[in-house]
DNA sequence: CTTTCTCCTGAGACTCAGTCTCACATATGG
DNA sequence: CCATATGTGAGACTGAGTCTCAGGAGAAAG
């Protein structure tokens, strides 16, 4: 059970009325391990009985995406998940068996984006980097089975 | 105009049929100016009178991914669109204005990779990184324009 | 506490991408 | 030329995401 303290307090602080449906928006969020699609956010208010309707949710993840409370992925098999996130940084790499991420800082993919920049002849003003395999935990039984076999 | 010639090989060298509609959509795509969605080439093949249908399409699309003859970008508004490219090769810079893309290796993308794997412990399979920004030409009027005002 | 005004919400229709099915067509090897 | 696996088209279907609009509820002021 996480916190939807820091996602509430970022739609009160850009502005944006603290209304019962955004808090249970928030406290959903807050409750997903790894990265989570808005279906699935759907779906769980559903099951949890919790009064909030699907276009909330989608306007609410716009919001929060938009304060860079929550980005959002694109999964190789063109799903767009989301992951709870700090503001400011921006990369990540994701499990791709159980769907932890993880956050990334980019230092070095500045110096590549100046680099691209440079060579192209492109003003970069915006960039995505996303990392795909498995996390530690499900990487060790993985090891284990490979080993066995 | 450009060649569907390489498509067209690739299909064949990877041991599938060379029917009319393949031939039809490799031609399609070669005269495309940057990124273009499946629903670009559907409109396309209506409007040029080219009989081939929705679904012949994506199910090209799909497999000229597979052979890497086409790769699928996520552009930034969640829409997915696809690029004609060498195999091998796999970013892109996406120009936001006018769609042009080019290729970038990655050569120090592979450090940074490395990096992250080392630090989160993850093993990562696959990444993918997009660049988007403006190209030269339409850099040139946008600043251009700048001055002026 | 009440008012008031604006912002937000829910239901459900709608749009559009992408997939699936299945009868029919055709490229290719022999 | 034939046999057959592979590919195709029409259109139904699914599911994500958007839009509309009447009604509801935060927040600030009185």
């Amino acid at each position: 059970m996480g916190d939807p303290t820091s996602i509430v307090t970022a739609l009160d602080t850009a502005g944006y009325r603290l209304t019962e449906p955004r808090r249970s928006v928030a406290a959903l969020i807050a409750d997903q391990d790894g990265h989570f699609t808005a279906a699935e956010l759907v779906r769980d208010a559903r099951v949890r009985q919790i009064g909030v309707g699907r276009a909330t949710i989608f306007r609410t993840l716009e919001v929060l995406e938009d304060l860079g409370a929550v980005e959002r992925l694109d999964l190789p098999n063109g799903e767009h998940a989301y992951v709870g996130c700090e503001p400011a940084h921006h990369h990540h790499v994701v499990c791709s068996r159980c769907g932890r991420t993880d956050e990334i800082d980019d230092e070095g993919l500045r110096a590549i984006v100046v680099d691209v920049a440079r060579r192209t002849g492109y003003r970069v003003d915006d960039h995505r980097l996303e990392l795909f395999g498995l996390c530690p935990a499900c990487l060790a039984p993985a090891t284990t089975a490979a080993a066995t076999a």
